[in-house]
DNA sequence: CACCCCCGATAAGCGCCGCTGATGGTGCCC
DNA sequence: GGGCACCATCAGCGGCGCTTATCGGGGGTG
């Protein structure tokens, strides 16, 4: 179980073809295969079919623990490699859209900031492989309770804020002029379902434990405002963080009242920050509401 | 960063001694001090010291990271290796001494079982490696939240029952008259700490938000009969799910009443049961309240 | 229907990596 | 101060894994 096995496999099967992966990997189709053929001898069974090149049962098991591990050690690589090297000054922050609130953007320092933008899921992997210095992700918890992260690699979390939750709908919308809503009456609803950029659906299935909230759009972007318009524009709800909504034409934001969820904001990091992250970091817990 | 150098590294920090992990890996001494070498130069970086033989920073670091690698490295051979055997017919269920509700027992096949007792923690461990077909985990959440359990492995999480919580106190405790107790409001009084037997602290410390709950007596058994003893005793409070409660002299049970956390029960499988573990799992299904 | 091309498996050869055994240097304990 | 236990280093060698070369087979095409 070499790790330069398992990586050969997994371009394997993502190529669907030894020789497209010899290529991408600089050996010849000849050393492909061996590998492919050590693997499988190891491992006591077959992991691929031939013609055409695809997993078999066991290979997809063996890919659902390939991505993991190799990402693991990437992340493993990538924190010593950070131990090591002096911290060049600069800042990398990777952020899911929804998480930079006002309050992480007032204590970014003005100057050598590099600020990057990720689908949530993918945050804890940048920040774990060295992609930045600190992580930034957002999500719908119970208050106090902290957020759930796939743990790549042995992350460090922080809170970062809480605040609550809006539903945004048409303003023509019968629940519009409410003072307040109830998330479980609206699962019956049309949502947006926007992975990228807001709070995916299932969120908010495991926060409400039902198995409702049907999508009505799915947008894969991961601009706000273009999720704002199209709530207003009644292609389906959404659930944003207070701070997020804009007055924007024929849309209305209702607080929610139940279940008792917050938006809550985590400051990610591998070990301990250092330099720039480390001055952000302290800015940032200075700002604590 | 290969497995083997890991391995070799972590048996080098654990035993302290070059010499004493060549003896336990099969190796020469010189094999070992050339493996660890390799390693520095590979990342870079000095990771022991050596007279004594310790971890440096950097050491320390990939420590973290080498545990949860071999083990998801053994996890996966444990799954490839499972789908490859035919199911033996028995079945080895791991459950954490909590996690055995008349539910659970009930659902049992009536023979061929191997039930290995361990603390909650190594439960997902010992279903990842193959140390056991099926694991049950228990814990508190708030009523319909899955537990939250490391990720060593892509492990399937099934509901098997929910329970209210009773906090056991002496019968001669001011407060054991009541009809129900805020946990909020007992932080403050002095608790048994069973990490092995019962819900650690550290699970009500989260669960409530509170920095409370201090230990009193810690108890590393797996008896829940001893626990009992031991509050009925006055020793500490505990919390433990009400069908865990038995009439013991001197012990008082009263209802948990805030937060609203639920004991729950939760089947962990690596990929898809079969066999003798997919009866079970069915059986405890049908039962489902 | 036959040819050809592309793909993957296999064989042979070789270079390099990593092991063993031996030796050197160093701190610690007696 | 001597001996010992420990780790580093060196030389040598065996085997692993790569490359090159070749074979077998399947599908597409003329």
């Amino acid at each position: 179980m070499d790790p330069h096995l398992l990586r050969t496999y997994v371009t394997v099967t993502r190529l669907a073809s030894f020789s497209a992966a010899a290529r991408a990997l600089g050996y010849t189709q000849s050393a492909v295969s061996q590998q492919v053929a050590a693997l499988e001898q190891d491992l006591g069974t077959p992991l691929l079919t031939r013609r055409p090149v695809a997993p078999t049962r066991a290979g997809e098991r063996l890919l659902e623990h390939a991505g993991p591990l190799l990402l693991r050690l990437q992340a493993a690589r990538a924190d010593i490699a950070a131990l090591v090297g002096a911290p060049d000054g600069g800042l990398t922050l990777a952020a899911a859209p929804t998480a930079l609130t006002h309050r992480v953007l007032r204590a970014l320092p003005p100057t050598g900031v590099t600020l990057r933008v990720l689908p949530r899921a993918d945050v804890p992997e940048a920040v774990a492989t060295g992609g930045a210095d600190l992580g930034l992700v957002d999500g719908l918890a119970a208050p106090n309770d902290p957020l759930r992260l796939a743990d790549v690699a042995p992350l460090t979390t922080r809170g970062a804020g809480q605040e609550p939750v809006c539903v945004l709908l048409p303003a023509a919308h019968p629940l519009a002029r409410r003072a307040g809503l109830r998330l479980a009456d609206l699962a019956d609803a049309r949502w947006l379902d926007a992975p990228g950029a807001g709070l995916p659906l299932d969120h908010l299935r495991t926060a409400t434990g039902s198995t409702g909230f049907r999508p009505a759009l799915r947008y894969e972007g991961t601009d706000l405002q273009a999720l704002t318009a199209l709530a207003a524009a009644g292609h389906g709800l959404a659930v944003v963080p207070r701070s997020a909504v804009r007055d924007t034409d024929g849309l209305a934001a209702v607080p929610l009242t139940a279940p008792r969820v917050v938006h809550r904001t985590e400051l990610l990091y591998a070990g301990a920050p250092r330099g720039a992250a480390a001055d952000f970091a302290a800015r940032l817990d200075l700002t604590r509401s």
